[in-house]
DNA sequence: AAGTGGTCTAGACCACAGC
DNA sequence: CTGTGGTCTAGACCACTTA
């Protein structure tokens, strides 16, 4: 079938790729492989090792049972930090609009419990924010509070003010970042199917903890995670 | 033929790699495909699959018509999640040893340049630093000078002591860290082999300017780079 | 229940390197 | 020439997601 020439599966990952780049949405579902190897007429697994080198490159995105998945692509993967946007790590300002991606309430657990200083039954709950710029993700933010008082957050904060100012309103608190801890890894799962991001971009995660100006005693815990190719941080001294 | 297990390609790929990282030598030649296959019991697509992603990781090589043969660097694949150390981003403290890897004379070039605020032809130098701890390779800095008035850092510097202490003591200035940017990547080949890690796993940047008290210009571009399995950042605010 | 991706088998032919 | 890795096909069953 062959005469010295590409490959087949090249051939047929070159066309995919072109139409992934040029005419295909983020975020867009695919053809199935089963269609897609009746359209190249060729056999499944030759059109799944196409999809394979795609996948392996960051571009598309498998969910089992589901189907196939345009990425984000990572064309601004530049070597300088020119296009890069900058987060103000003390303010922990990012430009950008906030969506509430879930909420959801819980037993606190392994590492919540003892950075909010409660037992790990103790019921907390959290609000993940989705973080961008027109179409561009750009990070993701859990917030974890008890349940105890802050309930009212949990039930009536919207997203259109901010957090901060809800909190000093409803329970006169002033709250007071003491420390981050940054770290970089590759991202979970489910982040990386909400940054849409592949699993081969790493993440810059900041994980901090806000204190009751008054007391000292730890209030919100935050956790974020930022595309590691558009986001870097910034510290002044 | 499965039974909710683990897929049987993985589990031939970690026998395989327990072999090639203990048992064999570099550049040794392995048992072919099919015969590997017959041992394994597998089909020789399965086989296959399990030797794919041994090469994908750089463990082995196939040579067409020849081949398969172990490369040289075992280099070890550690998730050391939790016991990772904490670096003081203000201080820029990393315990460990310090080892002076090589220092190079050059023109400034492109991002130096801008940053120590000379035209990009102006001589400077570099000192780089690989920290660890026993046997554990933490970290790379790379420090940026420029060599007019500065060479004697250059000759006469030795790693014992500290090096802001030797800029005290023989220009009589004192620097003070004013910004960091950090940000997450993929590491470059030479850190890469520096750092003793795949190409797989992230690198956490840092990149400072650090200026004369005095008179407020920068003396100092400090680029640090940090396995990110190893190290975290600590802001203290 | 239907459709999707994930794994495995069986067999075939090819291009390449070395004897 | 023989043996190696590289590609391709055909068909099967599985686990997972969604409706």
């Amino acid at each position: 079938m062959l005469t010295t020439e590409e490959p087949l599966y090249l051939k047929i990952r070159r066309i995919l790729e072109h139409e992934v780049r040029n005419h295909l949405q983020a975020g867009q579902k695919m053809d199935s492989e089963s269609r897609l190897a009746e359209r190249f007429n060729v056999n499944r697994h030759t059109l799944r090792r196409a999809v394979d080198s795609l996948v392996q490159e960051g571009l598309i995105e498998r969910r089992r049972g589901v189907g196939l998945f345009v990425l984000d692509p990572p064309f601004d993967y530049p070597l300088e930090a020119d296009t890069r946007l900058t987060a103000n790590l003390a303010h922990m300002r990012t430009r950008g609009q906030r969506e509430l991606l879930r909420k959801f309430s819980a037993p606190a657990g392994s590492p919540v419990s003892e950075i909010l200083q409660v037992s790990p039954e103790t019921q907390t709950f959290c609000l993940e924010y989705l973080i961008r710029t027109e179409k561009k993700t750009l990070s993701l933010a859990s917030h974890y509070f008890v349940y105890k008082p802050f309930e009212k957050i949990f039930h009536e904060f919207d997203k259109s003010g901010s957090l901060h100012a809800f909190i000093k309103k409803h329970y006169g608190l002033q709250l007071k970042r003491v420390s981050s801890v940054i770290s970089a890894g590759a991202p979970n799962p489910d982040d990386a199917t909400f940054l849409r991001i592949p699993k081969t971009l790493p993440v810059l995660t900041v994980r901090s903890v806000n204190i009751d100006k008054a007391t000292g005693k730890p209030v919100e815990y935050v956790r974020s995670r930022f595309r590691s190719d558009r986001i870097e941080l910034s510290v002044k001294f």
